[in-house]
DNA sequence: TATTTGCGCAACCAAATAATTGCATATATA
DNA sequence: TATATATGCAATTATTTGGTTGCGCAAATA
């Protein structure tokens, strides 16, 4: 198995996102947690097990419970990488349609489809 | 097909975020991206196609060429998902922490594990 | 102690994904 | 016009994924 487990992996579905968002809020269980899903228990917890295993989320267990919480700080990953784009979506006038008219004055007079 | 299709599963790819990161800076043609990878021209287009499909990248043809440009406001999509977490990493006294705390409170006496 | 509850683990399955190969089409170029 | 180039599209395949079912174990409860 390759099983490349990373954070953008790990976001890239739906109900892991839900789960975040979730868990975010306060503490909880795989059983806890299930109960705002449709799918089964099973299904949320190899949910978790994904999340875990990317360290967004960390456990405690206490009595034959385990509560699972955020770990933020992994979250803030996902931020780091967008970080550099930020400014493009921010600025209105940015560069890349300056360099894409730059390319069509070099076709200038060839074709224009 | 279902093809689930969004931004979290597009940027899910080390790949395609290497594609987005290229195009940040400028635009370009299928095959000019594919020779900064080592994967086959038709893999990398593949990949352009999934990051079109969700927008994440838009197209513009010049003669037979065509040019494909980040598209940054989609990439905002993620960071607002980002956005409401953002506190959390960033207080390093945040709450997660007293609603474990209480929960071991509860199980005070009872189990020490 | 016997039973119930909470949970993880492993096997299995259908669907989705990533990549390859081959082909078609439109635009350049000789 | 004939050929080369840039690209998309379709079919195929191996791998990954998300989910289910069944089991076992430890902790709580009757």
């Amino acid at each position: 198995m390759k099983t490349r487990r990373d954070v953008f992996q790990a976001i890239a579905d739906p109900t892991r996102r839900a789960i975040l968002t979730l868990i975010a809020l306060q503490s909880l269980t795989p059983n806890a947690i299930a109960d705002q899903f449709d799918s089964s228990r099973q299904a949320i917890s190899k949910h978790i097990q994904i999340l875990a295993e990317c360290q967004l989320v960390s456990q405690q267990t206490i009595g034959r419970e385990i509560y699972y919480q955020l770990n933020p700080t992994k979250m803030k990953e996902v931020s780091d990488w967008l970080a550099p784009f930020q400014k493009l979506w921010e600025d209105r006038y940015n560069r890349l349609d300056n360099v894409l008219s730059n390319l069509k004055n070099k076709e200038n007079g060839k074709s224009e489809n």
